[in-house]
RNA sequence: GCGGAAGUAGCUCAUUUGGUAGAGCGGUAGCCUUCCAAGCUUCAGGUGGCCGGUUCGAGCCCGGUCUUCCGCUCCA
């Protein structure tokens, strides 16, 4: 095409306008950061999931998945280290708006004074921490008058806990014993299912636990459309390994998964790995797949080499063993035996990932028709695989006897694959429209169809047309979504 | 969370000092039967984001609030 331009408002407006992603209680001037699926997004969303579900579990032979509770036992969170580094105290300086975690100004106060001073110091504040006592936290800075590195003044709001885990009551007396959180991540459905699947499975290390779901972030700042939502759902799987062998199946899994987005048609040149440089309590190595949204490189995936921390964890907490025993012989003809198994971690954002897909099907195009005058589209260069609509059925007029053989392709062909039904308006605003909502092939049938029984199939990419025989349209769309 | 900007029909936008809110596109129903949105006719969409104030009168002025965008901050 002469001329294609992408867009990322343009990409927005378009996902409301074709029933992909509606703003969440918009009927109520909406909520910020959480987002609906219409129509054509839950779809599509469902297409994108089953082909990850399919590629980690039906095609992988060690590896199973499951559906663990978005609800679980408190002391989940208390183990995985959540409860205690996923919350931090913020104070703001009200001059210089300059936004601090509490612990970290007091701490760079602390440097400034005698070692006596500062030990007594860095003490109190994390005994008032640990109480949560932030009215304390908050006459300690007042009483020291810690000033703001850039304002040079003490003029500080009220101390706030941004813990990122939202929680509820379970049970119909509230009170402190009965909170729960939403999970903030799957992986602990997974850990703590460990022994289950293991033993129900009669699995063999090394193998996987793969799941998808939604999780729960209060996120301070959430932007950029579905890309940082503060409710999404995570695509991951957990690979559980002998130790010692983290390293190569770490780079094994962040090779795969390089490969797996590249098989969804995303450009090798739109990804790249991202090494973390600063690691998180649990991992001693990780990594992001990221892609080039239309505002930068992102991360879309995270490969964590998580070690046995949260088995361990885990095992810790509950009291109870969670090992693995290995008959595997090793080199000194002896079992392996019992150890707690590493963690390889593989977790998708699948709204991170329909946004990917969206970003880059989203097409405008533009041409000259042969009479010179302007011509123009929009449309949605979805995968034909994982495309929410797959085929439209569209007889040429709505007289002749051609709705009825419409309606008998249409009886054949939405047992194996979504379709769509037209008859109303001109072929072309048709075509139009399928182009827009992404169907990547459009069936008409005409007058010529009673005659000799072909139809015009249209393909979306590059408005191609070509006659095939009417029995023959099922089973050629069929090919063309492997 | 802070600062800045914005919010009028599904979409894109008008409404020149405050005086009854319009258009194009899209949608609907029909005509026409045409293989890439373009003809004709019909109809339906707005308490001007929401709440309050000033005023005889507010889409327009003021305050608050919600949402979005940009920058900062944050993102175990």
């Amino acid at each position: 095409m002469a001329n294609e331009t992408n867009n990322f408002q343009e990409l927005i407006s378009h996902c409301k306008e074709y029933g992909y992603i509606f703003q969440s209680s918009e009927l109520y001037d909406g909520l910020a950061a959480v987002y609906d699926y219409g129509q054509m997004g839950s779809q599509l969303k469902k297409n994108i999931r089953d082909y990850w579900w399919k590629s980690m579990t039906q095609l992988q032979e060690n590896i199973v998945g499951i559906d663990a509770a978005i609800f679980m036992h408190p002391t989940v969170w208390k183990a995985s280290g959540h409860v205690d580094s996923f919350s931090d105290p913020m104070i703001d300086n009200k001059d210089s708006n300059k936004r601090y975690r509490v612990d970290h100004l007091i701490e760079e106060y602390a440097e400034t004074l005698d070692t006596q001073a500062r030990d007594s110091l860095i003490a109190t504040m994390e005994k008032l921490l640990a109480a949560d006592d932030m009215v304390g936290v908050k006459q300690l800075i007042d009483e020291n008058k810690i000033k703001c590195s850039v304002s040079k003044t003490s003029n500080w709001t009220e101390v706030r806990q941004f813990n990122l885990m939202f929680d509820t009551q379970i049970g119909s007396i509230a009170g402190e014993s009965d909170k729960i959180y939403l999970r903030p991540e799957t992986a602990q459905g997974i850990f703590v299912n460990f022994l289950n699947v293991q033993k129900t499975g009669r699995m063999k290390i090394p193998f996987g636990i793969a799941q998808t779901g939604k999780a729960f972030r209060n996120e301070i700042v959430a932007r950029q459309f579905i890309f940082r939502m503060r409710e999404f759902e995570q695509m991951e799987m957990q690979f559980f390994i002998r130790p010692g062998t983290q390293k190569q199946w770490y780079d094994y899994w962040k090779e795969e998964r390089l490969k797996w987005h590249e098989s969804l048609g995303i450009p090798a040149s739109k990804l790249r790995f991202h090494d973390h440089v600063k690691l998180a309590h649990y991992a001693d190595a990780a990594l992001d797949i990221e892609f080039e949204f239309p505002f930068g490189f992102k991360e879309l995936e995270g490969i964590h080499s998580r070690t046995d921390y949260d088995l361990t964890r885990h095992a810790t907490f509950s009291k109870k063993k969670i090992q693995y025993f290995d008959n595997e012989l090793n080199e000194e003809g002896k079992p392996f035996g019992n150890y707690t198994p590493y963690v390889i971690e593989t977790s998708v954002g699948l709204d991170r990932l329909f946004l990917t897909i969206m970003s880059l099907a989203y097409t405008e195009e533009k041409w000259l028709k042969e009479d010179g005058s302007d011509d123009s589209r929009v449309v949605l260069k979805i995968p034909a695989m994982i495309a929410p609509t797959k085929l439209a059925i569209l007889p040429l007029v709505k007289k002749d006897g051609l709705p009825e053989i419409a309606k008998e392709l249409m009886n054949e062909c939405k047992g194996s694959f979504m379709c769509f039904y037209e008859e109303k308006d001109a072929i072309g605003k048709r075509y139009r429209r399928m182009d827009a909502i992404g169907t990547p092939f459009c069936v008409t049938i005409d007058h010529q169809t009673k005659e000799d029984n072909t139809v015009t199939i249209r393909y979306r990419d590059d408005m191609r047309q070509e006659r095939i025989l009417l029995k023959d349209v099922k089973k050629l769309v069929l090919e063309k979504l492997i």
